[in-house]
DNA sequence: CGGGGGCTTGAGGCCACTCAACGATAGTGG
DNA sequence: CCACTATCGTTGAGTGGCCTCAAGCCCCCG
């Protein structure tokens, strides 16, 4: 599969703890980078090989589509996020910015982990992460108003990729809108509204660029009212 | 917690593989069966306590709660399922019908996992089906109107709990609702417009028994249309 | 028999979607 | 430098699907 994708760069590095997983005794685990264009697929649903990925620089979304052209993205992976595909790929994976992964086959891992409990142990961690991620959304996909979802995701990105309260978004409105399992325009109108609320407000002359006024009372639209 | 909770039997059985995961070398793991009676909650949310859960007669909903009172039913466990709660419990699980479960402590199970990686293998591959489940459900909830949900429950139902094309379902409208993010009243909208499209036909005089008289327009309308 | 819970059905309202127009921005080629 | 275009985002008007509120039926169980 990664013939047919864009790799401008690639190298090699052998540590395990480099990628954020800790092993006892086994340090040398092939790891190698790889950089995709934006837009450029990362892998696709169904597709038989078996990564673990850490996203470097950059951005990455896992998606799955419908037939009706419906896209339901499931997570937003930024750097330093290890995402994964056990078994067989249940997502595709799209480079949303110019984005740098590091990967190492999930077989070569799994050798390592065979003598080795603590990379089990993060292993299964990591998943079970992704699977608190996916069950809180499904709280938000089920159970939230438009505005909720929109201030929920504000909510999450700021804690996610900021330390002041100033969040430069990689993502399209679309791609938010595909998250929260709204339309662009619903999405838009949210923001527009939690701007004229005073609870947020845009730098600059591009809307990705946002600034949080008021944390306590996104916070609370988030946790519901 | 358990102090807190009806428990009508107890027995014990030594055997890991009984339980449905199979090690390769350590079989003497012990083993707990509780009952719990018509809407008994078998942990909360946030309930430190970490077992594994596997379903022997009866059926469990998952489900996050709201602080305006909605409900999320996260996944309903029919017998045979296993469920298990990584780390701290990040749902509240709740006894559908009179139900039996077999439980398990994972330190236990980590314990002989130490020395059988075989153990840890299933333990991530319990996670990764719980994951699945959780991401196949994000997009039914974003992007899958009334009528495509409730096909989709039946199908899922229809494949999990029956052999020929008659389910008898454990649960109530309520709990099917908050399930697939809707209200009762959607659903008993959509049950009723499938039974008068002729896909679907109540048996006896309760509302929870169906059989499925056109397995392949209720798949279609699940597959998306 | 009366009461209550579960389920259905109807009427009306609201929130999010649809369709459409428009402005702003970035990239392209002249 | 300026059209020209495409993409992205916002905003408005109108529609529709699901929710809300309400009534009523059926069954179970006292």
């Amino acid at each position: 599969m990664f013939v047919s994708v864009t790799t401008d760069q690639r190298s090699r590095i052998n540590s395990l703890s480099e990628f954020g997983i800790s092993s006892g005794s086994n340090p040398i685990v092939s790891l190698s980078e790889f950089t995709y264009k934006k837009g450029k697929i990362i892998y696709i649903e169904s597709d038989p090989a078996e990564y673990v990925y850490q996203v470097r620089k950059g951005a990455v979304r896992t998606c799955k589509l419908l037939p009706d052209g419906w896209r339901q993205i499931g997570a937003f992976h930024l750097p330093g996020d290890i995402f994964e595909n056990g078994g067989a790929h249940r997502f595709t994976a799209e480079a949303i910015t110019h984005t740098t992964v590091r990967l190492i086959r999930r077989l070569h891992l799994e050798t390592v982990a065979e003598t080795d409990a603590v990379v089990w142990r993060t292993l299964l961690s990591l998943t079970t992460n992704n699977l608190q991620h996916a069950e809180n959304h499904m709280l938000l996909l089920g159970r939230k108003t438009a505005l909720q979802r929109v201030a929920a995701f504000l909510h999450e990105m700021n804690e996610r990729l900021t330390a002041a309260d100033v969040i430069s978004l990689p993502m399209s409105r679309r791609d938010i809108a595909d998250y929260l399992g709204l339309t662009i325009e619903t999405v838009s109108r949210a923001v527009s509204q939690l701007h004229s609320d005073g609870i947020l407000d845009f730098i600059g002359n591009t809307q990705r660029e946002i600034m949080i006024r008021d944390r306590q009372r996104l916070a609370s639209l988030d946790m519901q009212s």
